[in-house]
DNA sequence: AAATAGAATATTACCGATACCATTAAAAAA
DNA sequence: TTTTTTAATGGTATCGGTAATATTCTATTT
């Protein structure tokens, strides 16, 4: 005794009608005796009638599923970001209240340069794809060659459409924030630049310096991201520069200039004011809490799920929304560990 | 002009030999002249064939998908949590590489309650289904029905194969290091009760305080996850007790707990020792340093996916897996919020 | 050269649903 | 009542692969 599954035809049979309305009803179809649906819905109901969703998806050529690709590295991995993972919860939510299923894939730094497609892809299980961060136009558009509907998730790039954050507006309150409280020479913490959004957000905030007439010739740290970045820390304090205040990429980069800063003997916020980027659930617990550029995930998830599906039902008659771009707005969240500039005010 | 896709038969009229043969060539079988094997593949090539997932898994009633099942609550996202995210990256890595691919479903606590089956699960897109600290066993079996291959990870369970973490040894751990340094009146602080985990903890540290001939009657502050912590941590400052020590369930409470009790004036460690449970990413990075149980998540994922995927092929002759359980083991890992007791040692 | 074994390839049926077109039954109009 | 229209249902082909079985072809044996 195996699995025996029940099929249209059980129901049918059992019913006494063809397969063919049995289908119909069950869809929903509103052009039968009511007397027939509830007979067929019964019936199903009796028997237990699950409909196949692969044979459906095999005739109808819809599966129902969005791919998910983010990118993988042996150092760093975006999937255990909590920045994505805050993400991907809402894109799942979202999609599943529209009867869509998210399969995850990853793609590594060598796939998108040999512009390798995705199992997932390749194997055309998606209707649609989201991407986390993928920031090659050609590898994009690729994609978008092989799927049909591909919506990119913080990256702007005109080929497809996209949700991006206001990297370049964060830099610039972040900058005017500091340069209000006093401070006249920064410092940047950067990680080798992914996808520009961490050069956005300091382009933003030398605005903010020339704003102000201040020098926007900024000492920059890039950092690895898995470890080593003490050095490139170090080396920033010891080549004689005598800033007051850090603006570091994100949140996670934050904690570890703290960290290195203290390690060296120097105190933060007093010494030198630290600040962020993306506002973590974790930054207001750490202390000092973090000031920080919150970005409102929740609302990326949200619009990137509306693009998708929107793009998936324009059979290419309707709306096309390439090169369409929203820009998720950002806001200044002032805890501790940006402080008031003593030296120089 | 549409999509066309190249199928079997385009490839096998070009190539001047049947379907199968082209099928049979593709999927690697040996019992082919040569000849005929590159001029098919060279055929194949040159039409950009691409197999049709679907197609064949409707066939072979074999997905390639494995069911990645998530508790998902209005407070609490277990997808955002960071111990989490971590956990499926190394899952997606490990079963990409066996060919397979991870759907994401999400079930409600009323689901689990009412026994609703995902509908990733009702649709018979998984092979198996791996789940995250789902806690009901009835659940569990109920799944097990549909789904043929059911690993719970991060819940220790007799009704199918598991991955668990060894909180009791875990907590004991703690329990013993906090003796050792003086401490003799302790706290609990954890989550309402999810899956017993946290409560395995506690009664591990229990057992090192048993063993050390001190008082098991230890105070617990039983917090929400999204707020509202505060009044719990409250409570315990306020009720007279003279704990130097607290236990949290996890490092993102051991964080809330931090902060919490500077902001009733006190010092931690100086006044408090605080420790968590999980050792975090970041959790090396707060201030102090968190004194914590390190978890090894990647040989979590690892040893779920190896459960998964032996639990697919035996098809019920071979080894039976229900009931195994693996016990993941823990390590403590001393850093800075927990130190040496002055009152008294 | 005929018989036979084995390797290579082909035929056919089928997985479970839906699309398309045809048909029948019921209701409305003549 | 007969015809016409409309609603309800049925028949058949088909999506793109693979399993099982049948057939051809090649090589070996007698």
């Amino acid at each position: 005794m195996e699995k025996k599954v029940t099929t249209l035809d059980d129901v049918a049979k059992k019913a006494g009608v063809s397969r063919i309305t049995v289908s119909r009803i069950l869809r929903g179809s509103p052009n039968h005796r009511p007397r027939t649906i509830s007979l067929v819905n019964r019936t199903a109901k009796e028997l237990g009638y699950r409909p196949n969703a692969i044979a459906r998806a095999f005739r109808t050529n819809k599966t129902g599923v969005i791919g998910l690709l983010v990118q993988r590295s042996k150092e760093h991995d975006l999937l255990g970001e909590i920045f994505y993972s805050t993400l991907i919860s809402t894109l799942e939510t979202r999609l599943i209240q529209k009867d869509y299923s998210i399969l995850l894939g990853g793609v590594s730094y060598e796939d998108i340069i040999s512009r390798q497609m995705p199992s997932i892809v390749q194997q055309g299980y998606c209707e649609g794809v989201v991407t986390l961060r993928i920031d090659d136009d050609e590898y994009l558009r690729e994609l978008n060659r092989n799927v049909g509907s591909v919506v990119t998730l913080d990256f702007k790039t005109q080929c497809v459409p996209s949700v991006s954050v206001a990297h370049y507006r964060g830099g610039f309150q972040m900058g005017r924030h500091m340069i209000q409280l006093g401070h006249r020479k920064f410092a940047f913490l950067t990680a080798p630049n992914p996808s520009g959004n961490f050069g956005s957000s300091f382009d933003g905030f030398r605005a903010a310096l020339a704003e102000a007439d201040l020098s926007q010739d900024v000492p920059v740290a890039s950092c690895n991201w898995a470890s080593a970045q003490q050095p490139a820390i170090q080396r920033l304090m010891t080549t004689g520069h005598d800033f007051t205040a850090v603006f570091c990429a994100n949140d996670y980069l934050a904690l570890v200039a703290i960290r290195e800063f203290r390690n060296m003997g120097l105190r933060v916020p007093e010494d030198i004011s630290v600040a962020g980027f993306d506002d973590l659930e974790t930054s207001i617990l750490s202390s000092p809490a973090l000031t920080t550029i919150r970005v409102d995930r929740k609302a990326m998830g949200e619009h990137a799920v509306d693009l998708i599906l929107g793009s998936l039902k324009s059979d290419r008659k309707s709306k096309d929304y390439t090169g369409l771009n929203i820009e998720i707005p950002v806001e200044l969240i002032p805890r501790d560990s940006v402080i008031p500039n003593k030296r120089n005010v």
